[in-house]
DNA sequence: AAAATACTGGACTATTTGGTCCAAAATGTG
DNA sequence: CACATTTTGGACCAAATAGTCCAGTATTTT
């Protein structure tokens, strides 16, 4: 049977992406990505070129998804502070569930590619510039209502903010403790 | 030519370790395997077995080797929280050198392999837990000296030293800009 | 120098890898 | 219905994978 016209390519990269978020690039094989796409090999071959180019592919829907999540978040109308302490907080509980252990697929990547990949290393790197810049202006809010030192270097805490986040990915990778990476959240904040 | 009786496990496992460290578990191949460590392919099945025998083993050996360096500097004749500062500037300087772009080993398994392989998890647990059981000592020592706040609760805090240097090396492969990174240590030791 | 031990090269296997190709089937268009 | 366009299953490919095995060579021990 031919594949229907309508065929979502969105929707099977959301899939490829699954499949690469959790088993990483390499271990990831071409058989798994069309069982996961549900597309023959050929259609694979002429839609998507190649497993490296759907790999590029879901990094970029990646970032587009979480995107997408992070802003609606940041714009809810309650203390930047608060909402800054919020997404660190998800970040604890999705760890701490069984399918949340997968961490952050950018994470993941840079970790796993970054240094033999530069095409990857530059869509990972400039997803993380996303992550910054959203903190970026969470902190700035929380300068202007007064709840983060104004002294501070919005950027620098930024930075600072996206790599504390991160550390506690990894650190819940090796050991999923919800107390432990509480107490990491908890200290980060101040 | 038959190895030579005097061969050097020790060695070996230690040229292991680097093509783990720099390729990851699934992008090394046996033949890196044993043009790395100088054996035959018999050689290698004989001594240690399996592929993933010798990464269990390569991940023992740098917890050795790591927690060597590690408490050497730990014991040096200074402040407590100057140890700890010095500990941050040696990994952002290392990730801004080529080499050193490679990271930390544990913190690259635990994101490779931590998921799907229980027994190297387990090791790389174990290995976290002598970097954070070294800031815990620090910290304590550094509040017994007044350079650290008494009030605080030493076992978070080295828990938030461990995850804020493995946030680090994360960032540090996808932008491994000094600067950022210096910004970022310099917050976390606050 | 003979016997026992230690080690190796490389042939071999069975499986999997990413990727190509095309005849046939489904679909769209007149 | 007939023609053109898509899409497909699956045969096929060369290379690589982890791992086995053994005949032969080097080294020790006696």
């Amino acid at each position: 049977m031919a594949r229907p016209r309508e065929f979502d390519t969105t929707e099977a990269l959301n899939e490829a992406m699954q499949v690469f978020w959790t088993k990483g690039f390499e271990a990831t094989s071409l058989n798994d990505l069309i069982g996961a796409m549900k597309l023959s090999k050929s259609s694979f071959y002429d839609t998507f070129g190649s497993k490296h180019e759907v790999f590029l592919a879901a990094i970029e829907h990646y970032k587009k998804t979480v995107t997408a999540q992070v802003s609606a978040v940041s714009e809810l109308d309650a203390p930047a502070r608060k909402l800054i302490g919020s997404l660190f907080e998800r970040a604890v509980e999705r760890m701490t569930e069984e399918d949340g252990r997968r961490g952050c697929f950018l994470n993941n990547c840079a970790v796993e590619v970054a240094l033999h990949d530069p095409a990857a290393a530059k869509l990972i790197g400039g997803g993380f510039a996303i992550m910054e810049d959203t903190f970026f202006a969470l902190v700035q809010r929380g300068q202007a209502e007064g709840e983060v030192g104004a002294d501070k270097d919005p950027r620098a805490l930024a930075r600072y903010l996206t790599s504390s986040l991160n550390g506690i990915m990894v650190m819940g990778k090796a050991n999923p403790d919800r107390e432990a990476l509480s107490d990491v959240a908890r200290i980060a904040l101040t």
